[in-house]
DNA sequence: CGCTAGTCAGTCTAGACAGCATGTC
DNA sequence: CTAGACTGACTAGCG
């Protein structure tokens, strides 16, 4: 690690005039130790460096800096790669400062745009892990012409869902040229040499850090804290986390919450505002914030209204069952100190810049998905995540994160594991059938043909031991072979024009066996088994399923409409996936039969936010399975999965399609259309001022111009 | 006998990437 | 092995 603080003039910098100015410009006069550091290790001599320091410790303008030097030297494209679409936003914002001295900056992910020819004629691009492994996929020429790459979060490499993603992109990044960024990790110096990188890496902070573990007394409502440097601190209260949130509310300090579970989160919440009247609010600004909960269209009504309540004593929930639009307020109005306390599940640990003074780590376990009844520890990294959020640099002196055990015997153990040692190890997560299948597929797909030789060569350079590569290796080629993703011809591989398809629409090779097992096995079916065979797939979402939930969907598989397209399965966990995929089914047999969604929240036990993850998803792959139909020739399958996508696209019956194809008409607005008789394109523009009159002026008006443009494009 | 407060066993549990179309990047 | 919120069935105790 390196101890010195050197802090190199921004006006030193071997960089023209324009760009040092856009930097000064941000008020930066002096590159903080780490920037020092990297710059002083040939950053701006196109060196390849993977730095690994604290979240907050400026990497953004390490790789803004690598790349305009490297593209002022050698022209080209430079790519920006994030694991969240949240940072993509971000990133890009900040890039957009590059502009003004002539380069072009866009970002591309998959909730944002698909069509990519238009990329060729941008310099920077800001983009996803799984978008850009999806766009070398399909080869289009402008990705030539990208020789520097970024490669934020590198620790995802770790994931073991996302892991395989980014550790493929990398192996094709590092051909080429590449900055690496990553979160503190342990074995940094492997990872670097791995990417043929120098590493740089500092426990620089912005903010100083000072961590500590509270334990319960045996005396009734009094805890300590021990911190990092022995010291300790008391403080009283019936609740520990409650008590200590209060007690850091009271010398003017913003808190973040984390808990292990959505429930906890709430009633977490819920206690702390019990507590909050001596916190002196803005109150003009939180009637504000109210006031933009009540404009959100999006979103169930029940959640809004808690919050709303919540939010008037300064504080609010946040996890993912809740609408992007109020997560995205709650995190505004934190932002601006305006809410106090923010009560969450992980979904605040990474991602976009969150930072509060001080932190509390409510539970260092979470349930065990797999194995009933059990718990896990969260491992270090999360924790780092979590704690890294504390110190807001500009407000706080120092951040302070504290981490809750409910026995003091736990106290050293905890202690040792997360305040004073290393974070795990980064390891290859390609060892598993699927993600070294979908890797192979991946492959072929960027490249073309190739000889077992280059494949292999491919390969080698991954991660994963040599040894397990050469496991999964065979295993996968005699799949993919046996499935006919693959064909080989004079000892060379090419996909087929079915694997090509698979590799495109970017689903799991699993899942699109199953598709297609299920779509040839079967007549045209109805609605309920179509969605049901696709949520059974690996790619499908999960949902959670209750016992007497259970129970009511074995009955109902009693009497179904029709035959489903999975074979029931025997083995347990599978039937669980199976009841599982039922009920995504039922979820969205309901939302295309245009069920009122707050409706749907209740019965189902989901959140807006879960609503719409599983809607996304099952765009995705009803888009992807009408595809394969089409390339396996299954027509009447087609038919019915063209217009089974299109409905649930946008949550309507088949007789609002054409409405909902108007930008700013949704389920709603369409079905309100169509009772008041304008059923189509044509309709709404024949009868201006009945649609001014159902949607208000302003909005009528928008979607009357709408409408005529669609119609003209049509002839 | 009927109501209610209290008890106890059982249940449940985080997150978030991907296609494509159209016209802001 | 490790948690805690919540629900619903059941029961003791009261008027």
């Amino acid at each position: 690690m390196s101890l010195e603080l050197e802090w190199m003039s921004v006006e030193d910098l071997k960089l023209p005039s324009n760009v040092i100015d856009i930097i000064k410009n941000r008020g930066i006069k002096k590159l903080n130790p780490p920037q020092t550091e990297a710059v002083k290790k040939g950053l701006l001599d196109g060196n390849r460096l993977l730095l690994t320091s604290p979240t907050g410790s400026g990497k953004t303008l390490i790789a803004e800096m690598g790349i305009i030097s490297f593209l002022l030297k050698n022209g080209g494209k430079a790519i920006y790669v994030t694991p969240l679409r949240a940072l993509t936003n971000e990133k890009y914002l900040t890039f957009k400062d590059w502009e003004s001295i002539g380069f072009k900056v866009a970002m591309t992910s998959g909730d944002y745009d698909t069509d990519d020819a238009w990329l060729k004629n941008y310099d920077i691009i800001i983009t996803t892990y799984e978008k850009l492994d999806s766009l070398w996929r399909h080869r289009p020429d402008w990705l030539n012409e990208v020789n520097y790459f970024v490669l934020d979060e590198l620790h995802y490499l770790n994931d073991p869902e996302r892991g395989p993603v980014v550790e493929s992109v990398t192996i094709r990044a590092k051909r080429r040229n590449l900055l690496a960024l990553s979160a503190t990790i342990s074995n940094y110096k492997q990872i670097a040499k791995w990417l043929g990188a120098e590493p740089v890496a500092t426990n620089w902070r912005p903010v100083p850090l000072i961590e500590g573990v509270m334990y319960p007394e045996r005396k009734k409502k009094e805890y300590t804290i021990l911190f990092r440097d022995n010291t300790t601190r008391k403080v009283h209260g019936d609740d520990a986390i409650i008590a200590y949130t209060l007690d850091s509310l009271s010398k003017n300090g913003q808190v973040l919450v984390f808990r292990n579970s959505r429930k906890m989160a709430e009633s977490t919440a819920l206690k702390i505002a019990n507590y909050m009247n001596f916190v002196s609010l803005d109150e003009k600004a939180i009637s504000e914030i109210l006031k933009q909960l009540d404009d959100i269209e999006e979103g169930g009504s029940d959640e809004k209204e808690l919050l709303k309540s919540l939010i008037s004593k300064g504080v609010a929930y946040h996890h993912a069952g809740l609408s992007k639009a109020l997560r995205d307020i709650i995190e505004e109005s934190f932002r601006k100190r305006k809410i106090k306390v923010i009560v969450a599940t992980p979904t605040l640990a990474a991602g976009v810049n969150l930072p509060a003074r001080t932190v509390i780590i409510g539970d260092i376990y979470r349930f065990n998905r797999k194995i009933a009844g059990y718990y896990d520890e969260i491992p270090v990294m999360e924790y780092k995540q979590m704690s890294g959020r504390a110190g807001r640099p500009g407000f706080d002196q120092i951040g302070e994160s504290i981490i809750v055990v409910r026995d003091k015997e736990d106290v050293d153990r905890v202690f040792k594991k997360y305040i004073l040692s290393d974070v795990e190890p980064i390891e290859s997560k390609l060892g598993s059938e699927r993600a070294f299948y979908t890797f192979l597929l991946g492959i072929l797909s960027a490249e073309g043909s190739l000889s077992e030789k280059q494949l292999e060569g491919f390969v080698y350079e991954s991660l994963l031991a040599k040894s397990l590569v050469d496991v999964y290796f065979d295993r996968a080629i005699r799949w993919l072979s046996e499935h006919s993703f693959i064909r080989e011809e004079n000892n060379t591989f090419t996909l087929t024009n079915f694997g090509k398809r698979v590799a495109d629409l970017y689903i799991n090779p699993f899942t699109a066996d199953i598709i297609r097992k299920g779509l040839e096995g079967h007549k045209a079916s109805c609605e309920i088994a179509y969605l049901h065979l696709l949520a059974f797939t690996p790619d499908g979402p999960l949902v959670s399923v209750g016992r007497n939930e259970e129970e009511e969907l074995i009955e109902l598989l009693e009497d179904l409409e029709c035959e489903l397209l999975v074979e029931e399965p025997y083995e347990e966990d599978e039937y669980s996936l199976y009841l599982n995929a039922l009920k995504v089914a039922l979820i969205m047999k309901d939302w295309i039969d245009e069920v009122d969604e707050d409706t749907i929240l209740g019965k189902y036990n989901i959140g807006s936010g879960d609503l719409r993850n599983i809607v996304e998803t099952m765009d995705w792959l009803t888009y992807s399975a009408y595809h394969l139909s089409k390339e396996l020739r299954l027509d009447d399958h087609s038919d019915k999965l063209r217009v089974l996508n299109l409905r649930v696209a946008d949550g309507v019956k088949e007789e609002l399609l054409e409405l909902v194809q108007i930008g700013g008409v949704g389920r709603k607005r369409a079905r309100l259309l169509y009772n008041n008789g304008i059923k189509g394109l044509g309709d709404v523009v024949m009868n201006p001022d009945k649609v001014r009159n159902l949607l208000g002026q302003k909005l009528g008006e928008r979607v009357v111009q709408e409408a005529a443009r669609l119609l003209n494009r049509f002839h």
